[in-house]
DNA sequence: TCTCCTTATACTCTAGCTGAGTATATCCAG
DNA sequence: CTGGATATACTCAGCTAGAGTATAAGGAGA
């Protein structure tokens, strides 16, 4: 059979949370996601961006997962006989081994989705937002309907309520309103976050999305957090990565429910009121520990 | 920057069920997943798999998701200066639309992994599969108790409940412990499945564990239903898929908890006792419809 | 025609989980 | 020693999931 020929380029959206506010990693000032070929002394796809990321951060990727392969010929830059093909992942830093995580290359996710972050209330920005979606939507009969719902299904308007796993249907509709700088339309009269190079933004879209629902049913929080860490910590870096503020004694009670993590023993008062125990993260339950979380009626026969 | 050169090529995953079995389309006698190469006609990846899938099948594919992305250096055949990039993906077919479904071309899910297969319950096989895989684990401590965890994890073996979700693990301890002829070791005893050419039978592995995780909380199943379908179809459909038999009335309690599907006004009896009512998907209900399943302890304010 | 078998459909009950709120403990700063 | 802050523990009501039971309505065959 016949085989076509294209480029292979690897792109990495890692992330890390440091003093609760989640950042990705960046080049070209925070234009642009790290990318690199993918060459053929690399063992596989994951081995090959492994090691670059490594080469250019000094420090190790815990938690790596495959996001989407892109291929569109729009993204295309070269001549008629060739072709991209992107294959993009997600990978999870700890806070401790970022160390540049305050100098620049690393910038907030908020930054390029303002829209994301509700952990201080919805913010102010959705109502524009909301409103120029609601008049894009409102089109001529057969399509009206169908943009109407996407809409207030995508964005918690009227009886629907946020739903935070929904960042990349979000970013695709306002592309396709032409309320991003990226659409190429006319520039929209209101900043809907900043921009990124080609479709980098929609990669980190996904990565968001991808990563909202994953903490939910896999214990992926722990490649972020440091050895040890207060109950409050790894709630504030849930909470940044949701967007979401959670309701404490609950969120404890889930935790311990879980069974993943242990008391180390220590306490510290760096926190300011009452001193917090230490908890580390029981590796010893192991990361096959999928939570379930069937929604099948299985029967016993 | 420069971008390392390599052929491209789609790899489907084809299912439909028919008469409650789950199938899916191979060539090869059944010994290889149909695949073709990515060309430079095409749009998009995803609009590359469906022309030429519509192409040799005749029918459209309802619901197309992407699988994974492999590039693994023993898979390649080629001169040492290229590699194969392969991008597989999940592709649903309703019943009907599947006129081949009876024909050779399509397979039975089951006859790969006849170990996936609980709806008569847990099948003999298992016993002496797990046999061989709780040899295979006891090995010098270091690595004996992390063996040991994933196979009683993965395989439902003493406290631990089976988890249909876990195909993809699996297959993949099976093929590290040398059962499955693929792994190229001395052959097993026993027989563990009919194989496939080259690492076909792990991307089926890999389509069915997402397939199964998906229906409980996307309403993916009703891509595979005819137009109209009495709720026991439906419920043989999602067991086919899951491989595990469900509660009934809580099945249907589910069912029209979410309110996915009407009844059309019709009957019928050819389901051999009291004639059932037919019922059809709402499709006004959407595809974007999540069903939430949200595991974070949220908070109102 | 009546009986039995089969499938369809409806209802009940209980344990556990989730969302929400409240109460108590322990540190630091002033 | 008092107030503010955070940590931690406990309570309660409503919902949902798992499980079981009861009734309806057709067909086949005695």
């Amino acid at each position: 059979m016949t085989v076509g020929l294209a480029h292979a380029e690897l792109i990495a959206v890692l992330t890390a949370v440091t003093q609760g506010e989640p950042k990705v990693m960046t080049v070209r000032r925070g234009e642009a996601l790290p990318s690199g070929p993918f060459e053929l002394v690399h063992r596989s796809l994951q081995s090959g961006l492994r090691e670059w990321v490594q080469d250019q951060t000094g420090h190790p990727v815990g938690y790596l997962e495959q996001l989407y392969t892109f291929a569109d010929r729009d993204r295309t830059h070269d001549s008629a006989k060739r072709r991209t093909i992107s294959i993009s992942y997600l990978g999870l830093v700890r806070e401790q081994a970022a160390p540049g995580a305050g100098k620049p290359g690393w910038h907030g996710w908020y930054e390029y989705f303002p829209w994301e972050d509700h952990r201080s209330g919805r913010p102010a920005i959705l109502s524009g937002i909301s409103d120029q979606l609601q008049a894009w939507a409102d089109v001529e009969l057969p399509r009206r309907e169908h943009r109407k719902r996407r809409v207030e299904f995508a964005f918690g308007l009227h009886d629907a309520a946020w739903n935070e796993d929904l960042t990349l249907q979000r970013y695709e509709l306002m592309y396709e309103a032409g309320l991003v700088a990226e659409a190429g339309h006319a520039p929209p009269d209101i900043s809907a976050g900043r921009p990124m190079f080609a479709d980098h933004r929609r990669i980190l879209a996904t990565a968001i999305a991808r990563l909202r629902a994953k903490i939910k049913y896999r214990p992926v929080v722990f490649e972020l957090m440091p050895e040890n860490f207060t109950l409050l910590q790894l709630q504030r870096t849930v909470e940044a990565l949701a967007g979401l503020t959670l309701h404490k004694p609950n969120f404890r009670r889930l935790i311990d429910q879980q069974q993943l993590i242990e008391e180390t023993g220590e306490v510290t008062s760096e926190t300011g009121g009452r001193p917090a125990k230490l908890f580390r993260y029981r590796h010893a339950v192991l990361e096959e520990r999928a939570l379930s979380g069937s929604k099948l009626p299985l029967s016993r026969n």
